[in-house]
RNA sequence: GUUCCGUUAGUUCAGUGGGAGAACGCUUGCUUGACAGGCAAGAGGUCACUGGUUCGAAUCCAGUACGGAACACCA
């Protein structure tokens, strides 16, 4: 073994060994309880970032450590075909050939995309392999298989006969650069400095204007008429009146709403039905006409008059101008408004008038609000998020799901040919000659939302998986995709299984730069997981992102950071060839820690049942970062600075009884460390994990520790604290005096009782080691030498005669700031003690260690006191 | 505008009603038979501010300031 970790050989070693060995396949046919996590399924568009990476490490954490813990774990793979985003990848190679989709046709473009898929698929397969993740692959399910396609057609045509889904002319959010519609959560508004353009439209009659703003000066061509507030007396009268279009020329008439503002701007609203959404709803009132200005692609068309043909933001600067010109347009204003952007394209969204298919929402969320406020809640953690979800639930709008794309799942919607009728089903109407199936696809999320269910063999309520695995035990993801998934996972769970899909879902935050900067590409501020683990190797960036923060916060990445984790695995990688050194070929069935034991070994195994106990109760509450810390503490702190050093007294005395037992602790001690950290850092447990003394063909399917409170020892704990504490006194006044350990001293300690000086006696052969003393006394009654450096401990005084190099004057001086120390403390404890409130209100336990603190400060006064005295005499 | 999150050591972050913690960085000393990517010993903090609850508040409550997020927007 080297004396350096090499994560490379290591990593790329055991996960063919896995998946090989079956070790992640779920086995239904056992006795063993389920539990399952589906992956949030990656887009088939490309390589996995940071985000993922988290996101896969927590799923892998929590499935490895029930796996071991006796689970039948399921964890479930799969792969989203992210309509809008792949069409737009394949698209985009198409043009480098000069071709569009359209030069190729529906199918063959199909096919194109279909090959893209399996190319990237391979490579996302990969990546999942280099983060080491335990998935089954024999379950590995793709949003556009053929058992999914079937449960997206058996939803639409059941959501469609109960009345949920219609077709309707709406206005939508238009994406011009892809020509499809979104959903209202596809659009994200950015602040956006624009101007409010002010305007007059002249009066039919010629008495006169009426004064209207707007931001989109270029719809004003599709105005069918104005508003104002029926209680607003500055209009009343020209309610009903008309006013002239200026361009087109068209009457338009003033209509009274209460939805006008009166207090904003001139309190007249021009109307543009088929440009907005709130005034397309005013038009219905009203029976406004719907005209349209702008084509799929963002340009201005017949409507437009004299514009026809101009780019929309060229129409704006255009139409602008002219307004002006004619004084039409008075006045422009700098306005800050949220203007709607693609979520994919970045492209400007434009409200349009279309006819889209929609899912109408309130029943289905009503439901899941039900759900939510009886015992089978879906359980959010942190708990913050829930109110997060319901909000959303409570205002929720329709959902638009019909997209112009080619790259999904085909509406199961059907238009006769003659008559026009519509037909909806699972498959295409018998005479299908006569009828031609609507072009459009359904939104990606309409089936990643039945994902929980429909990779479990849903709508077969037979399927084996189905029956056992679902409903699913937690989801994890980041907070950014919970209304785009999480709740309509949850929604359509509830409607199509009548069962929450998961009991948890555990949300993370996002990963940003040092900065705190979201990763992005206009940044260039983003590191590819797979660079890090070039670098520094897949546990590494695992135990990074397990361990760096709190569930739902985000996480800043920093390259020293990974480094401190590689640091950490080659700790582990040398404490174990140091293990493995002195072990000697043990085998598993000679491992034996029945024998006398060391207050070390006693020490550490009681360390040891503590951290399994802690660890197992952090794990189950998804404290992975508080997990972290406490195995980091115990290899580094208790493992190999303690008890590593202090195993090597019987491994290189001369006692073969001794030896032999503390190799079988040591053994004992590094199986189940490499089990605790298995679920954190796989590779390199189970490189360790084969070396030592085992049972079974890998860790991975190792059984979780458990605790034994017979290897429990509190005395050898107290033993450790005196120990621990003495020696640390002593390099401490070794350093201070600048001492080297190569200089023997002569060390005196004086025992207050009894009890501690058994205590040192037992512990006497490590004091010797670590001490470096000349001569060692213990005794209850020791003569302070003269010339001594003195210092008190709980229950023991120490002297250190250092003829030569100790300077009385300073040695007073530090005693009497000691002197001084404990005087506050004294005080500070009576302080407290001598409160009634306290002592009569606080728990009985905490007065008491006051209580035993002010003996103990007490104490080491009156021997600082006396040490004080005897130097100055 | 509503809701939520954050403010703790130089930096990144834990903690959470009973005396402030880690990692990295910094200082000093060590080629101690696993590891110098190591070991040992240190320095470093009015836990943003103001009130309140409590015997006791960094921790709970209210407000303020600053930073961030989500949702909703009046053309």
């Amino acid at each position: 073994m080297s004396t350096k970790y090499d994560p490379k050989e290591t990593e790329a070693k055991w996960y063919p060994y896995w998946v090989n060995n079956g070790f992640f396949e779920a086995k239904p046919e056992e006795e063993k309880d389920p539990f399952t996590i589906v992956i949030p399924p990656p887009n088939v568009t490309g390589r996995l970032h940071l985000g993922h990476a988290w996101d896969v490490t927590l799923q892998d954490i929590l499935i490895r450590a029930k796996r071991m813990q006796g689970y039948d774990a399921l964890w479930l793979p799969g792969m989203d075909h992210a309509g809008i985003a792949t069409q737009a990848k394949v698209e985009g190679k198409l043009k480098e050939g000069g071709k569009s989709r359209h030069d190729l046709g529906r199918e063959t473009f199909l096919e194109k995309s279909w090959e893209w898929k399996e190319e990237y698929a391979e490579f996302i397969r990969e990546q999942w392999g280099k983060m080491g993740l335990s998935l089954d692959y024999s379950r590995e399910r793709f949003t556009l298989d053929q058992g999914l396609s079937e449960a997206v057609r058996e939803v639409f045509v059941r959501l469609y006969e109960k009345g949920l889904i219609y077709r309707g002319e709406y206005i939508i959010n238009w994406d011009p650069a892809t020509q499809t519609a979104l959903s209202d959560i596809e659009v994200e508004y950015e602040e956006v400095k624009g101007a409010l353009y002010h305007m007059k439209y002249p009066l039919v009659d010629g008495e006169g204007y009426i004064e209207v703003a707007t931001t989109r000066p270029e719809t004003m061509l599709g105005d069918t008429g104005v508003a104002v507030h029926p209680d607003d007396e500055r209009y009343q009268h020209l309610v009903g009146k008309k006013v002239i279009l200026p361009i087109i020329g068209r009457e338009i008439e003033i209509v009274a709403d209460e939805y006008v503002d009166m207090e904003f701007g001139s309190g007249a609203v021009k109307m543009t039905p088929a440009h907005d959404p709130n005034d397309f709803e005013l038009g219905n009132r009203h029976q406004l006409d719907r005209v349209l200005v702008l084509d799929e692609s963002g340009v201005m068309n017949e409507n437009a008059g004299p514009y026809q043909g101009l780019d929309r933001f060229e129409c704006r600067k255009q139409i602008v101008s002219d307004l002006q010109n004619d004084e039409v347009l008075f006045n422009i204003e700098e306005h800050v408004h949220a203007v709607g952007h693609s979520e994919r394209s970045g492209a400007v969204v434009e409200p349009y008038l279309s006819t889209q298919w929609f899912v109408h929402m309130q029943p289905l969320a009503d439901q899941a609000i039900k759900q939510q406020q009886s015992e089978d809640n879906v359980n959010f953690v942190p708990d913050r998020f829930e109110k997060t979800y319901l909000h959303w639930l409570e205002n929720i709008r329709d959902w638009c799901i019909s997209r112009q794309l080619w790259w999904g799942h085909r509406i199961p919607a059907w238009y006769h040919k003659e008559t026009g009728e519509l037909y909806v089903g699972r498959t295409a109407p018998e005479d299908k000659e006569n009828w031609q199936q609507d072009d459009d696809v359904l939104d990606t999320w309409f089936s990643s939302a039945l994902w929980p269910f429909s990779t479990m063999g849903w709508p077969d309520e037979g399927a084996e998986d189905f029956n056992r695995y679902y409903p699913t035990n937690v989801l994890v993801t980041g907070y950014d995709i919970i209304f785009f998934w999480v709740s309509r996972m949850i929604f359509q769970g509830i409607e199509f299984t009548e069962r929450r899909p998961f009991e948890d879902v555990l949300i993370h935050g996002l990963v940003r730069d040092a900065e705190g900067r979201k990763m992005s590409k206009s940044l260039g501020n983003g590191v590819d997981p797979m660079d890090v683990i070039d670098q520094y190797g897949a546990d590494a960036l695992r135990f990074l992102l397990a361990t760096g923060t709190t569930p739902g916060n985000d996480l800043r990445f920093h390259w020293e950071k990974v480094e401190a984790n590689w640091n950490f695995g080659n700790k582990i990688w040398n404490a174990s060839r140091f293990a493995l050194m002195n072990m000697d070929g043990l085998k598993p069935e000679e491992v034996d820690i029945s024998g006398e034991k060391t207050i070390a070994d006693r020490w550490i195994l009681t360390r040891l049942q503590e951290t399994i106990e802690h660890v197992t109760r952090l794990m189950d509450r998804y404290e992975f970062g508080e997990v972290g810390r406490t195995l980091y503490n115990f290899i580094w702190d208790d493992v190999c600075d303690w008890y590593i050093e202090m195993a090597k007294l019987p491994l290189y005395g001369e006692d073969e009884e001794a030896k032999a037992t503390t190799r079988s602790v040591l053994a004992y001690v590094f199986d189940r460390t490499m089990r605790l950290l298995h679920p954190f850092m796989p590779f390199i447990t189970e490189e360790i994990w084969q070396h030592l003394p085992h049972e079974g063909d890998s860790i991975v399917v190792a059984a979780w520790p458990e605790s034994s409170e017979e290897l429990k020892d509190e005395e050898a704990v107290k033993d450790m604290e005196l120990l621990k504490q003495v020696i640390h006194t002593v390099r401490n006044t070794r350093a201070e005096m600048e001492v080297p350990p190569s200089r023997p001293i002569k060390l005196q300690i004086q025992a207050a009782t009894d009890d501690t000086l058994a205590c040192l006696k037992r512990g006497e052969d490590y004091l010797d080691r670590f001490c470096y003393p000349e001569t060692l006394t213990l005794d209850t009654k020791i003569d302070p030498p003269e010339k001594a450096v003195s210092h008190v401990l709980s229950g023991a005084e120490l002297y250190m005669p250092l003829e030569g190099l100790i300077d009385v004057e300073a040695e007073v001086e530090r005693l009497r700031k000691e002197k001084e120390k404990l005087d506050k403390e004294v005080e500070r404890v009576q302080k407290k003690l001598s409160n009634e409130g306290f002592v009569s209100k606080a728990p009985a336990h905490v007065v008491e260690e006051e209580r035993s603190k002010e003996r103990d400060y007490i104490d080491k006064r009156e021997k600082v006191i006396a040490r004080l005295v005897d130097l100055s005499s």
